[in-house]
This record gives C-alpha cells, structure tokens and sequence, in this order.
DNA sequence: TCTCCTTAGTATCGTTACGATACCATTTAG
DNA sequence: CTAAATGGTATCGTAACGATACTAAGGAGA
C-alpha cells in the first residue's frame, strides 16, 4: 500500500473513531455535533439552516435532531425578530452541562499530549483537506468571526466590533466564536 | 479558541465530511466502510468478527450490514474450514466494481495534492492519535501483515512467507494486507 | 397591489444504523 | 461429559438520513 493510501485509511479510521465516541448519555452523533456546533456558534449562525450547512445534511434531518434536542431540554427555540420564517437556537443550562460529559474530551486530551510539532502538522494537513474541500465547492468555512473580511474591529471603541455584512453590532465574545457568513479576509 | 480546540474541530468536520460522502450509489457508510475492510483485510480477517473489531460496532450491527451487502451481491459468504462456526467474507467481482465508484477517491486526490511535508505531518498526527487510542485499550492496530511480529518473511523461498501465530503460508500478496492479529513487531 | 419565486422550516415515508438483548451452534476447558 | 466461551443471527426500539411534499413568510417585478 503506497503512503496515499495509508493516509486516507488513516482518515477513515480516525472518523470512524468520532463516530463511535458519538453514543454516551443517551445522545446519538448528530445530537453531539448539533450541541457542539451550537456552543461555538454566534447568534446569527444558530438557526436550523446554518446548522445544515455546517453539518452537510439537509434540513428535514436537522429538524429532527433539533426537536429531538429540544424535547430532552438541551436546546431551546426563539423567534427571529427580524425574520419571522427563522428560528434562534440556543443551549439550555443543561445542554451546556451536557457538553462537560462529551466523550471528544478524550480526543481532546490526547491532542494535548502530542507535541506541538506533530500538532500542527496534523494540524496544517486538515486545513488542508478541508480546505480544498470548500474550494471545490463543498460547503462554507465556517470560520472564526474575527477573521472575517465583514469584521470591523474595535469601530465602536475598544472589544466594541461590528459586522458589516449583517450590519449588527458585535460583543467582544462573539468575535471568536464561528459564522455562517464567514469569508476569509 | 485554543490551538488544542482548533484541532479538535477540524478533526470533527473532517470526520462529518467522510460519513457524508458514504451515501453514494446507494450504498450506506456502514456498508463502504465493510467494502473498504474487506477489500483490504487478509483471508483471516475478513470475517464478521474482525469487521466488527475493526469499525468498532457490534456484531448484530455488522451482522445486518454484511446481509445487506449480500443480499445485493457484493459480498459473499463461505464456510471457514477450520470451524464451523465461523464464516468467510470476500467481495464479489461487483463488490470490487463498486469499489472503484468509492467517493472516497475524492479525498484520496486531495491528498495527492498536498505536499509531501504536509501529508507526512497530517499522518503522523493521525497515527499518533490512533496509536493514544489503541494503547488505551480502544482496539487493534490492524496494522499490515508484513509488520506483524509473528510474520516469518521469505521462510519458505522468495515471496513464500509464513504466519508463525496462525501457521499459515501466506502468498506475497497477502503481506501487504491489514491482519485482526497483527501485533507490532 | 397582485402575482410568482425564493427561503426557512416542518411533516412524513422507507431504509439503514446502532445498541441491547436473547438466542443458537460449535468449540474448548476442566 | 458438562460448563463456559466463541462466532453469528434474530429481533426490538430509537435515531439518522435522503426524498418528497408541504406551510408560512419574505422579496421582486408588473
């Protein structure tokens, strides 16, 4: 097996491994990755749609997951006030107590013990990929807000910023959270 | 967001991007995962057992997969000589076909893409992480024959290899393949 | 204003995935 | 010769998922 192949098996074993990491408390993969794209998600980002985006699946199956979510108290739904079709999501107390218990913690604490070379090539080769993916056409960054070519920072004085694609004022918080709209700048 | 985070993620969405491009053909993830296994496992492996083993699923899941995929004609089962209990999988000639319609080729040219530093840093990072999980008790290395230590290279002439463990011949071929039973040499 | 199109989301259907449990046949240990 | 372990299958209930059809709200053009 030449080196290509390796590495692709190498990617498939890893996702596998998520996957499988996906079935404590209770909850299945997608409730996991809708929970976690939730927490780290800005307010414009939280809606079922951009949920779809980001997680490549389509919107019959989101709502599922999302009312599924909201039925067990981790999820809760808000009216848009600017868009009366669209709906805000947001954790629940217990949905944030929730991420604590999440078996990526694991996953987590085993990137903390590579060493910080081997980190950031496995880093840079994700990035990568998932890079020429979006460049194929297959999805959104989802990128960091602040590193966004619609972020104006500081305009309104100091961790005061503001988005210009949206035209909404931004709390210094939700600067590193990720965006829908994200383009990079 | 930390650098530790920023990794995690790009694992996440790396992870969702490989099991959406699983519904392809009319085939499911699970079920390509098992072509992909079979397709790569030597005759020792290439049972419902080891397939088990090597998606980390159970085998009433695996079971059922392996059914559909005969019942559709890419798989066939045959009686394993030396018990009774257990059954031989192998791909028929339309399970290699289906192969090469594998929308993972996509993410095996993508690599191709990349640098050699970077793809050598992306696999390192993935054999780091996977190693973590196998020496925390989360499965086998399924690591090539060849690299086993119970694999007597050239014992029996050129090409004519030998599983000491199992104590089998095996076929020059075969020692390329991955092994439920390889161990690290 | 009145259409027509688009967008955001829900409802429903059929197939598959998956864990869990129970079960059967065969092999192996004592 | 029995008891336990092993390799698989059968079945149940919940969730995932694509597909399709649907509702409601927003937007564009006459």
């Amino acid at each position: 097996m030449d080196a290509r192949n390796r590495t692709v098996e190498l990617i498939e074993r890893m996702a596998r491994a998520v996957a499988n990491e996906g079935h404590a408390h209770g909850l299945k993969p997608a409730q996991w990755d809708a929970l976690r794209y939730l927490s780290r998600a800005n307010r414009f980002s939280r809606t079922p749609g951009a949920l779809t985006a980001y997680l490549g699946s389509t919107k019959g199956t989101v709502s599922q997951t999302v009312m599924s979510l909201e039925r067990v108290g981790l999820v809760e739904k808000a009216a848009n006030p600017g868009d009366r079709r669209s709906v805000r999501l947001a954790l629940t107390p217990a949905g944030w107590a929730m991420l604590e218990k999440d078996e990526i913690e694991t996953l987590r604490h085993a990137v903390d013990e590579l060493s910080n070379e081997t980190r950031q090539g496995l880093e840079a080769g994700l990035d990568a990929l998932l890079g020429k993916r979006i460049a194929a056409g297959g999805g959104r960054p989802f990128g960091m807000c602040r590193t966004c070519r619609h972020f104006a920072g500081d305009s309104d004085g100091p961790g005061r910023h503001f988005c210009r694609l949206l035209h909404q004022p931004l709390a210094d918080a939700e600067a590193g959270q990720i965006c829908y709209e994200q383009e990079a700048a």
